[in-house]
Order: structure tokens, then C-alpha cells, then sequence
DNA sequence: CTAACGTTTGTCCATCCGGTCAAAAATTTG
DNA sequence: CAAATTTTTGACCGGATGGACAAACGTTAG
């Protein structure tokens, strides 16, 4: 499917890589539109010629980002299995997404930024990889279900859950930081969020009727 | 705080609003730099000094586009409050989100490329009105966790988890229709939201030890 | 009718931006 | 070292874009 990968000097593969570090910074923050050139070779520490040596177009980066982007995002999915109990098989889902969301914010937006524009650049990959992986994990977890393992519910829906609050503090971790001010907003906020997450997703809102 | 709202003729009062519907069409899909005056300009239906003579700059579109959206934006939550029955208070409040991100898609969009970009234009707004229109709803909703009405649990990231659902349907509405295909994917998934999300915060996940 | 005022448009400009190119500089190879 | 190859850069180009402007057009009031 795709063309053999070229070869390339040391000096090659380093640049690139910093190019793409750089790309990542600027663009997840701009989106691709408001992403210049000269903003990502300064960012990268070179001239505008010089970087279009490595890459010839400005697409040239951003597809390689969202190519690379889609193979680490979709892992923990990948992941998920009825191997173990379907309780603590969820919680470690939504916990490893929690934690991409907090160790690769950039990727999260960059991913944020392509979907709110319409995927204009993945859309097949969304109704072909993405889908097949979303409805094996449904069999998986409609497995659970009739299983009495967790409550009956829409399975597409609990993913599009689990996706949208994590991804959440990630996108929109201005707002959450703006919202839980200098005392909630540290550091701390992300396992505060993995407690109320665990929470939600296994108990939700309502008292128990007799304790636990 | 504002200036005055300068008087403005009927054919005035008329364009402006044809400008403002374009130009969320536009700047809610392409982002605020991914938009021309150009595009705008042929939305509305007009040529671009046409439209530049009702709003002098690019920025001043933008910045009313995101005033009004606030006002609305915020409205449900201001709605919350502690009248009824708490579980029922917040059903409702996600609902009116639901509806929202059904109703108003590109406003969310644009509210979402906002943040996305780190919030330069709102940030003294988040950090000013919308903390502490939070902060009231907390006090609410830790009322009503003291009187065991709800369990308790942390009331921001609750908030945050209640928009981050919500909203993922407007925002992310390509993958959403995407994964769920052409059979799911039509208009009846946002009444599956509503079920799905009602579910989730009111009993979560796990099974009931007995019986309802 | 006509003066005054509001609206619309064609034209133009300066800047930005993606991308090219040839030549210089650095590095590798023999 | 010297030739060959790779890397870097300054200068440049063409098209897009935000915005200015004056002239034309339309409308309304006297």
C-alpha cells in the first residue's frame, strides 16, 4: 500500500524528526491553515529552504504527523480485550486514554484540529480502520452485556463517552485550567479527573439505595 | 463595560446578521486564520468591500460571532439550580446540552476552535465569568451531595464530563457519523445519546447486585 | 429636481506565504 | 587533498489575502 520507505543519512532521519517535533508544536496549536512555514523552521531552528529540503510541501508534514498520530492513538482501543474482568478491562481503557491525553496533548489537539475541519485528510480512515476497530470492540463488550458482566447500553456511545471526557482534558485543558484556577488546575488535576472518571463510569451519580 | 451599541439602519441591522450567518458557517468549519473575508463574503452574498463596510475588520466579525455565542452557550448552566430534584436538575442540564450540540453545531465548533487555539480572545472570560458561574453550580451541587441526594464526588469534573459528552456531538460529529455508519448514523443518534449519557451518570456501569 | 446620505463595487496596494533556484558551505568519499 | 555528494542559505516569484479608497449607484427628504 504504501511506497517503500526511501533512504535516508543520519543526518536525514535527525532533521526530520526535529522538523516533526516542531510541526507538532505548531501545528496543534494553529491548526494546519494557521501554521506557517517560517513559524515551523524557526521553531525547528533552521530556514524555510532548509526545511522544505527535508519536506517538500507543507501537507508532506502534516500527513506524516496524523499518520504517525493514528497508530499510537488508537493503541489503548487496540487493547482492550475480554481477557480480564470487563470492569477493570474499562477502567484501564479509560485510564490509558487519560493518561495520552496528559502525555501527548499535542497529539490530541492536532487529531482535535482535522476532525472539527471534517477530517478532510481522513475521512476513509475513519469509516474504514477506525469502524472495524470500534465494531470489533463492540462485539467485545455486547460480549460483557449478555454476559451480566456490565449494565446493557449502547456500546458505540459508551466509547464516544469514554473518548470525549478524556480526550477532553487534553483539547480543552485551557478551559479546565482557567475553570479550576491556580489552586485544582496543577498538576493533580489529571488524577482528580481519573478518580471522578473511575467513578462515573462504574457507579454513576445515583445514591446507592443501601450502602455498599 | 461596552461601548454604546452605535445606531444602525434597518438595511444595516439586516446585513450584519446575513454577515454574522455566513461567517459562522465559515470561521466554525475553517477556524478563524482557515477563513477568508473572501469566502464570507460570497456566503452573504456579497462582494468583499460590500461586506467590509459593515464590519471594518476580519476580527470585529469573529469577536461578535464569540460574544453572542457565550451568552448562549452558557445558558443551560445558568439554568441549573436547586428547585427540583437534584438528579432530575441534572438530567435536564445534559439534555439542554444535548440539544444543543444538536441545534447549534457550529457554534460549538467555533467555541471549540477557540480553545483549541489556547482561548487568546476569551481567556480573561473563562478565567473571570465562566469560574465563577461554575463555582455557584458547585456550591449547588455539593449541596446536594451533603444531603445525599447525589454521591459524592468531585463537582467540576463532573461539569467538565457533562460538556465534554455533550458537546463531542457537535464537535466531533464527522467521526461520530462515521463510526456509526449509515444505518446509526442518521438522525436518531442523538435521541440514542440522550438514553446512552441518561444511563451513564445516573447508574454508570455496573450491574446491580440486586435487581431494580 | 436635487442635495444629502447610505450602499455597493472596481481597483489597487502591501504583506504574507508556499514554494523554487542557484550558489555557497559543509560533509563524505576515494 | 580533491572530487563528489549532501546540506544550508539568500534571493526571488507568483498567488492569495486583508484592507483602503474613491467613484458610482441608490434612496430618501426637502
Amino acid at each position: 500500500m504504501n511506497a517503500p520507505a526511501p533512504r535516508r543519512t543520519r543526518i536525514q532521519q535527525e532533521k526530520r524528526e526535529l522538523i516533526l517535533e516542531a510541526a507538532l508544536e505548531v501545528f496543534s496549536t494553529h491548526g494546519f491553515r494557521g501554521s506557517t512555514i517560517d513559524q515551523i523552521a524557526e521553531a525547528a531552528g533552521m530556514s524555510k529552504p532548509n526545511l522544505l529540503y527535508y519536506f517538500r510541501r507543507k501537507e508532506e508534514i502534516h500527513e506524516t504527523l496524523i499518520q504517525r498520530l493514528l497508530d499510537t492513538w488508537l493503541a489503548p482501543l487496540r487493547e482492550l480485550d475480554d481477557v480480564g474482568d470487563p470492569l477493570t478491562e474499562l477502567r484501564s481503557y479509560i485510564r490509558r486514554k487519560l493518561e495520552m491525553a496528559r502525555d501527548y496533548p499535542r497529539e490530541s489537539r492536532l487529531f482535535a484540529n482535522e476532525i472539527l475541519q471534517g477530517a478532510p485528510r481522513i475521512m476513509p480512515l475513519l469509516e474504514g480502520e477506525l469502524k472495524s476497530l470500534v465494531e470489533e470492540k463492540v462485539a467485545i463488550i455486547k460480549g460483557w452485556m449478555r454476559a451480566g458482566k456490565i449494565v446493557r447500553t449502547d456500546p458505540r456511545h459508551l466509547i464516544f463517552s469514554i473518548w470525549a471526557t478524556t480526550q477532553h482534558y487534553a483539547d480543552f485543558d485551557v478551559q479546565v485550567r482557567a475553570v479550576l484556577g491556580p489552586d485544582l488546575g496543577g498538576d493533580g488535576r489529571f488524577e482528580d479527573a481519573a478518580r471522578f472518571l473511575e467513578q462515573l463510569f462504574l457507579d454513576g451519580l445515583k445514591p446507592k439505595a443501601s450502602a455498599d
